[in-house]
DNA sequence: CGTGGAATGAGAACGTGTTCTCATTGCGGA
DNA sequence: TCCGCAATGAGAACACGTTCTCATTCCACG
């Protein structure tokens, strides 16, 4: 009956090609003009696909974007399992975390704004993808207070500070604020709550 | 030479109850379906107004959104001033003006989620309307904490919690969190903040 | 009044996200 | 080897935000 199974074998293998291509495209494409340059067409046309391959893969332009960001956390949090955080207090190592996270995405503006922007306008059919990003982050918040499992109040101040890294990063895209505004409303927001 | 100076007149007052018109049909639409409900044609026809003359009085869907927004918040502000907020200390305060604010948006879920959509996806070029919107949040909660002007410590925590606001209605309206989480965030961490 | 310039109305036109159609390809099972 | 189905490619088609064009209206001023 049913002809193709994955079988985890050559197509599921280069399906998953597929996909790292089109996330690539989509990244380079951000990288250059944000997120009005990121335009489906040209991401399909990147990654060697096909427009409908894109939606196939993709849902839509929020969703792309959105897994897009959530590699780029994944990514931050391995690299700072790796090399944890310094400081003596818990309040100087999520201040480092955040300050170095904050580094890394005004370094590539356009790329970061595009996704966060990808964040700020998400529908419902994208809440999954939303959720897994800032339950992400919040991840690497705990994960700097200090080891084990974080108590309540530890996951409380970790999801406020994940929301003012958001807010603050939305005003940043959002050319309200200067990009050191970021890591100053990180630095200030977990001194304050963090003693 | 210049034929039509404004003279503050006739045509002065019939461009304001067109900007008028126009905003109340966008709050109508929006209270229907939410952002995707407002659309521009469908705005214009219903003010009565041409499709051009929606995109002179306001430069994008998005603008447009956040002007009505900006009314809305201030006009809660406004009714905050006359019914101070109840509680003994500042932090009850704080949290009452709060939930009452919330509770304000939730009952008009599709209307808040169109309006904050717009706050969380606007580009540069509506960053003073987006500049407007979150100094007035500040603003209503610096004036729950007590009357006089504000220390810097009291503007470095609305700050926070006016980002906790934005990010927490941003979940809820992209169907993350429940409307209840909003105002419980706010109350964590506005007792977290204030002591 | 009559006139000139700005504001408006009406609607076409364009760009981009999204959907749809249909032919082609690639792979597992008979 | 051949068949059938799912995936893909190619591109048209559609929806809506935005821009543009042009005729019409409205008002201050002569």
């Amino acid at each position: 009956m049913t002809a193709t199974e994955p079988a985890d074998g050559a197509l599921a293998r280069s399906q998953a090609a597929r996909r790292r291509r089109v996330i690539d495209a989509t990244l380079e494409l951000a990288a250059g003009g944000g997120f009005d340059a990121v335009q489906m067409r040209d991401v399909a046309a990147e990654a060697g696909v096909a427009l409908g391959t894109v939606y196939r893969y993709f849902e839509s332009k929020e969703r792309l974007l959105l897994e897009a960001n959530l590699e780029q956390v994944e990514a931050l949090r391995l690299r700072l399992s790796e090399r944890p955080p310094a400081g003596e207090s818990a309040a100087d190592r999520v201040v480092d975390v955040l300050r170095r996270a904050t580094r890394t995405q005004t370094r590539r503006p356009e790329a970061t704004a595009a996704m966060v922007r990808a964040l700020g306008s998400a529908r419902r059919e994208e809440s999954d993808a939303v959720a897994r990003v800032s339950e992400a982050m919040t991840a690497i918040i705990t994960g700097a207070m200090h080891e084990g499992d974080p108590s309540d109040r530890d996951r409380s101040v970790a999801r406020v500070l994940s929301q003012v890294w958001l807010s603050s990063l939305i005003g940043w895209v959002g050319g309200v604020d200067g990009p050191e505004v970021v890591g100053d409303d990180l630095e200030r927001a977990a001194r304050m709550l963090i003693s």
